[in-house]
DNA sequence: CCGAATTTGTTCGTATGTATC
DNA sequence: AGATACATACGAACAAATTCG
């Protein structure tokens, strides 16, 4: 028995018992065969989440034939999985020494009445920027008018932007303001780089959350473009309205957040 | 031309188009085939994020051929996709009439320094419990006693729980409590299926939530089995500190939501 | 430096599932 | 329903890099 059986085997009886109530029947970690999902993917799904606790102090994951009887199949099918996680940046490979995490921690994202996104990131991330993909004017639909509290016909300013930190897309927005108050808003948020800076100088000095909602989701095929990720990458939607201190609505904005580099932290 | 067409072929451009600034050069709507994903499952799930977009008025999908044509696939390849979602209970079909979306409407799970899972979800839905699967005094792991900010070697009471609305899981918690100082705790969660009750009964008059951390997974095969989900279905991953008013750390908690049936709303 | 054990890398052949026409 | 093309999964065997006594 090598070095890493008595680990793997404690792992397995882990992730087999649900509780120490409960009988210990199953004899397999079941795979879903008909679900349209390959094998090597389902298993690269599981090693993604799971790749901490069976690796050790190293970072080294036990090796292939033992993963590979952990999850009942085929060596060949499980180095797919691993393939994968290794074109994701998320493994490394060398032959005769092993498999190894490649370190990836996720950002805490902050979020409270009072965050704004380059403040919430600092010192964790080296490069920061937020890009303005584009601004518009344009006629709002309804269920914008009712987000931001305007009449039926009003016209609203939607700016897209995406955020990067360390190279990487986090955050993917649309944001609706109302463009009667706020006509220069998105030209002020291009200049500026900074949703604060721009509020300022429409004469806002001060703004709070009003409310946040969070989803998780699939991503569809944007997603995936924008925020670069690997094929059935998951998102956090999150929906967020922002107002005075006066409890005026001025922003109406939904997130899709990159989930597998991100933590809300809700304070 | 049929009634539906010119509509699917707004969402098309919408779906082909990234921005109005960017140049259109896709001329077909992405799918990988080898991302060991099967094509009628990477449909399904556009499908489910989408169909919304693709609806009537009266919720009517477009008919299959059309929706094959958008997806550059084959009807039967469409049809096995469909299929899936029928199984899921997102869609319904009847021969000659055609396909339909079938509300699924997810529940608001509030999130806010003073909120209590049977609060929270009142009034949105009928029948609501909260299951004890277990509870157990162990030796605490390093990192429980670091988050309960107990000795070393101290002990914690574990429970485990299952909360249910509407006869669908909603969330699977697991949760740490200071042995010494809450030593019946679990017995008291169980009997008064309420932890604001089981804290009142240790002398706890009042508690708040210190932080909350939510990120976004694929769900393992306990997930899944717990929360009842479709292969390949996501979870929302809370991590709970509750502390006194004084400060005094006395719960933390991991859960894991069914993200398919939560809206996470931050207050 | 050698050789054995360990571990990843590669190549056969075969069977099955997926997608198209 | 049948024919075709390709990805997926398996088993077995061998090759190459690393580690260690």
């Amino acid at each position: 028995m090598n070095y890493l059986s008595q680990k793997v085997l404690k792992l397995r009886d882990r992730l087999m018992t649900k509780h120490k109530t409960e009988k210990r029947i199953k004899k397999t970690v079941k795979l879903d065969k008909t679900s349209g999902i390959s094998l090597w993917r389902q298993i690269a799904d599981r090693l993604r989440a799971d790749m901490i606790d069976l690796a050790d102090e190293t970072g080294r994951l036990p090796p292939e034939p033992e993963l590979a009887s952990l999850f009942k199949v085929n060596r060949l099918t499980l180095r797919s999985a691993v393939k994968a996680l290794v074109e994701e940046g998320l493994l490394s490979r060398q032959q005769g020494k092993g498999t190894y995490i490649q370190q990836k921690r996720r950002l805490k994202y902050p979020i409270s009445r009072r965050t704004r996104f380059s403040e919430g990131l600092n010192n964790q991330a080296d490069q920061r920027s937020v890009t303005i993909l584009d601004y518009q004017q344009e006629k709002a639909l309804p269920i914008i008018c009712e987000k931001l509290n305007l009449s039926e016909d009003a016209h609203v300013v939607r700016v897209e932007t995406l955020s990067i930190a360390d190279k990487m897309p986090i955050v993917r927005s649309t944001s609706w303001f109302c463009a009667k108050r706020f006509k220069n808003i998105g030209q002020l948020i291009k200049k500026h780089q900074s949703v604060t800076h721009a509020f300022r100088l429409c004469g806002v000095d001060d703004y709070v959350r009003q409310s946040t909602e969070v989803e998780a989701r699939h991503a569809n095929e944007a997603d995936s473009r924008d925020l670069k990720l690997a094929p059935g990458g998951l998102i956090l939607m999150t929906e967020v309205i922002n107002t005075e201190i006066n409890g005026t609505v001025i922003q109406y904005s939904r997130s899709r957040m990159a989930a597998e580099r991100i933590t809300l932290l809700i304070r």
